[in-house]
DNA sequence: TTCTTATACATAAGAAAATTATGTATATTT
DNA sequence: AAATATACATAATTTTCTTATGTATAAGAA
């Protein structure tokens, strides 16, 4: 688990970014693709995806298309327009965090 | 404000860092000295850091000294000896977690 | 062939960690 | 004199997780 716990917050702007990047991902893939991602280091709970995955989609960022694979459901989400707006916003918010935070921790760090 | 929401998590390994840093602190100046070095980015909310303080000093890693500058209460917090051993870990954990997240988010930054 | 692991969804209970609101008090600036 | 800054604190609420639990199918291991 290690640091699981720190990316509060920030869960929402991740699932963004992977499908601007993606077009469309199920909720599995996107959990496996965050593990193999981060090496190990982010892995997002259940219990934390699928409810913030139903809060987007309400909130009208993301549209959601059910197929059936191997017997199995699948729900692909892909962005709204919208979602593709507030994207580029929550992206940029985020990047902008991430780089205060750098800046706290390890001043001698440099982004190029 | 901004995206103030967006620390969550991390604030106890900030103050741990700073304490590290500066030796003695008080609670209003590490208010300042976030907002200053984030450049307004990263403002902790009063609700936040005394609770954080207390809790960190309960769990044995800050000591407190109770000081009277013109009249008015300060109460400056500096590391115990157990707070700067889990200073080194938090730190390592709050990096390795910054550089997951750059990962997801920009791969192309590089940190050097 | 049975058991475990992986795939795939979901929700409820509880905990953690913030925000917001409120309170006290003194000092400084307008 | 009023407003802002300094300095602490806590309670109520909200947000956002974790943990636990549930259903169901597929694949791989024992």
């Amino acid at each position: 688990m290690g640091n699981s716990k720190l990316y509060k917050g920030s869960l929402n702007t991740i699932i963004l970014k992977l499908l601007e990047e993606q077009g469309k991902m199920y909720g599995y893939e996107i959990t496996q693709k965050v593990k193999n991602l981060s090496k190990g280091e982010l892995n997002i709970t259940e219990g934390a995806l699928y409810p913030a995955l139903h809060k987007l989609e309400a909130d009208g960022l993301l549209d959601v298309e059910v197929e059936k694979v191997d017997n199995r459901l699948r729900k692909y989400y892909k962005l709204t327009e919208k979602g593709e707006k507030e994207t580029v916003n929550r992206l940029a918010e985020l990047e902008e965090f991430i780089r205060s935070m750098q800046n706290l921790v390890n001043p001698n760090w440099s982004i190029e």
